[in-house]
DNA sequence: AGTATTTGACCAAA
DNA sequence: TTTGGTCAAATACT
């Protein structure tokens, strides 16, 4: 708990530094002709910035009010060990043990878990299904919820038989924008692409996975990718939303430097200079990295709100092993983001970082 | 034929 | 009793 709590100051307090920072380039960015781009980001990266140290000080203050909200982090025994030594989820755990009851009691709602990711994903583009993240999904339900116009969707690991994943997705269409659809991740991947760490692919290596009628097929090339992100970077929006308490059991764990999230193994591998910015990580690791399937891409959303960070906890870790579904053509000629640069103040890129080697997406 | 989706029913939590 | 999550048979798709 003591490690916690440091975490998340570190964390605010790395947040507002951030925020401080980005501001302060911006700034001096202003008094020259600078890219409008690259303007819109570093705003983007302040708000982001405060909007978490905000999350930040809500959720603590929430948590004194209520005990009954309590980080996963500390409030569960010891989670077992996968087979690839890895600790599993506190949340698969918990969820893996529900599903045991209800494989013996059939149809016996499960607790709800207590590791949850949420995010935001517009799609504005007017495609009828939401983002693609990589996974592979199969519906098992969909219901009309009372609070809402649009039914819901539910969604489970394709691999729940076969390797025993239980981790599932609710997608929620917004009511006040259709475009945007509330994601709901409930549970790790425990199947091979939870276990496997990133790799770069090309779109039309990929056989199908899905069906088209329910997601995103505009598929972009790699030679777009470049291009895409710069574009991206204008339409960028972090949503903020007040999420329920409850269900931010791990509300602040995206990859910054703090929470040495990168020193574990089958994490997403982030350049090191951009672990410090833990926005732009998490956006580089949810919409740059992470392979999807074959109706999606690295930026199949034009717009993507994120409401937690914790949105890449489900990324896809494998260079390989992803069944079924990529090429295992690796080398920098295929990778999707050739010749990748972001459109940050140089100062902030290591200059020592292979962005354009081999290394970079090896 | 194998796999994915749809949809009504079932069940537990609220 | 209502509501939301899941199951599983029926159906659709490849």
């Amino acid at each position: 708990m003591e490690n916690e709590c440091n975490w998340e100051q570190n964390t605010l307090i790395n947040e507002l530094i951030q925020g401080m920072d980005v501001a302060k380039r911006l700034k001096e960015e202003l008094r020259t002709p600078y890219s409008l781009d690259t303007r819109d980001l570093q705003v983007q990266m302040i708000l982001s910035s405060y909007e978490k140290a905000l999350q930040i000080l809500r959720y603590n203050e929430s948590a004194s009010k209520s005990q009954t909200v309590t980080p996963v982090i500390t409030s569960l025994p010891q989670s077992p060990v996968s087979t690839n030594g890895s600790p599993l989820s506190e949340d698969f755990d918990a969820t893996f043990q529900d599903r045991k009851e209800v494989k013996n009691k059939s149809k016996k709602r499960k607790v709800v878990p207590k590791c949850i990711d949420q995010i935001r994903v517009s799609c504005e583009s007017g495609f009828e299904g939401p983002h693609e993240d990589g996974f592979n999904w199969r519906k098992y339900g969909q219901k009309d919820i009372l609070s809402a116009k649009h039914p819901r969707s539910y969604y489970r690991c394709t691999f729940r038989n076969t390797q025993n994943c239980w981790a599932t997705k609710q997608v929620q269409r917004s009511d006040e924008d259709p475009t945007i659809f509330d994601i709901t991740y409930r549970g790790k991947h425990t199947c091979s692409q939870g276990n496997n760490a990133i790799v770069p692919y090309k779109p039309q290596d990929i056989k199908k996975q899905e069906k088209p009628h329910s997601q995103i097929n505009d598929i972009h090339h790699a030679q777009q990718s470049q291009e895409r992100f710069t574009n991206f970077s204008n339409t960028l929006t972090v949503k903020t939303d007040n999420l329920g308490n409850e269900e931010m059991a791990r509300p602040f764990t995206f990859p910054s430097t703090s929470f040495g999230y990168t020193t574990q193994e089958n994490h997403s591998w982030v350049p090191s200079t951009l672990e410090n910015d833990s926005f732009l990580s998490s956006l580089f690791q949810t919409h740059l990295l992470s392979p999807a399937t074959p109706e999606s891409n690295y930026f199949s959303s034009p717009t993507f709100h994120m409401n937690d960070f914790d949105g890449f906890y489900n990324m896809p870790h494998s260079e390989s092993d992803i069944p079924d579904m990529i090429s295992t053509n690796t080398s920098v000629t295929n990778s999707p983001i050739p010749n990748f640069h972001f459109p940050l103040d140089p100062v902030e890129i290591d200059p020592n970082f292979p962005f354009n080697t081999s290394g970079f997406f090896s």
